[in-house]
DNA sequence: AAGCCCATGTAAGCTGTTACATGATTCA
DNA sequence: TGAATCATGTAACAGCTTACATGGGCTT
């Protein structure tokens, strides 16, 4: 149920039309919590009817225009509750690490294969890696005088230590897996 | 597309019923790959029409009766095709990055709230850090001498280091809130 | 005029969650 | 015998993914 809160932070940064925010989504936000066009359309939808936000420039024609929205008091109230919500952390769902489990009782041929996808996967973590660095270099001096600053540098220090931990991760099963 | 072989590998490692499963799924399996009874159960009958696994002790009533299933050849031949199959790391979801991000846009109200929570994840990840860290001590001695036993032992590594990400992540995030 | 991108959607299907149902066994 | 637990399910729903549809504007 989170999905709908995303939205809401999203347009509180900025109001946005919906593919504005699709293209949000696949950069900042996105980095934490993923979104496709056709599940933002269809919250788009159920929160105005909700009452929480609202579409400016109302009546442009239902094809081909584009609709910016902005939130509405409820909305705000709203996600300010949830953030204060209590809720338990989602089990884990890694196919990766499953993936290194069932090899272990498919047998040996299937470590070969297993090998190469995570030599693939420790690029993509690395060049995820470095974009972090790189938006913690230009965004982020060396100090953050108002708290949703130094909030939001909370939530990039998050990405980059997680991906210091699939690389370091990563790195260090290739080298066991290579000197079998 | 992921429960069918877990459930595969879980069956390779020993043949078991739907409860004992879901049992196993609690513990050792579901530390990366979790799943209720529910979906074991749906995907049992699943994998069985699909031919990739059997029950044994066969003709039991169908209530109260337990089935034990064993995984057939075509099963096993799936699972190891899978493992050596390309798949892009899944993005992420995670609520309570989310939710520090929306804490920044819904005011300082909204921070005090939060600081619990983020208190009360640290001791939940100690936890499993501690438990991971217990495992490992007693049932992977300083040598593996079976390629099955150090791919067993990466997975916990993975466990470990990722446990560690976050036990640090949420001290950096609490001294953080607590100085401002 | 044809092709491309912008922008907003619809529809179908799959996965996962929550709540409930049913019979068998065990133990007080 | 009544309650708890074991064991296997059914049903309904919510959320996410994939594929497709529709119309407008811009460029060549």
């Amino acid at each position: 149920m989170s999905l709908p809160h995303a939205i809401l932070t999203a347009l509180l940064e900025k109001p946005s039309s919906g593919l504005e925010l699709t293209r949000r989504f696949d950069r900042s936000i996105g980095y934490f919590w993923s979104a496709t066009h056709q599940q933002i359309y269809r919250e788009l939808g159920k929160l105005e009817e909700a009452g929480q936000i609202r579409a400016l420039r109302s009546a442009e024609p239902a094809r081909g225009g584009k609709k910016e929205y902005e939130v509405l008091p409820a909305g705000r109230a709203e996600l300010a509750e949830w953030v204060g919500r209590s809720e338990e952390p989602k089990p884990i769902r890694d196919a990766l690490l499953l993936r290194l489990r069932a090899a272990a009782v498919a047998g040996p041929d299937a470590v070969a294969g297993i090998e190469k996808e995570l030599g693939r996967h420790l690029a993509l973590h690395e060049a995820q890696l470095a974009e972090y660095l790189d938006m913690e270099r230009r965004q982020f001096g060396p100090d953050q005088d108002s708290e949703a600053d130094r909030l939001r540098y909370l939530v990039l220090r998050g990405g980059i230590e997680l991906e210091r931990f699939w690389t370091g991760w990563l790195t260090e099963a290739l080298a066991t897996l290579r000197t079998r």
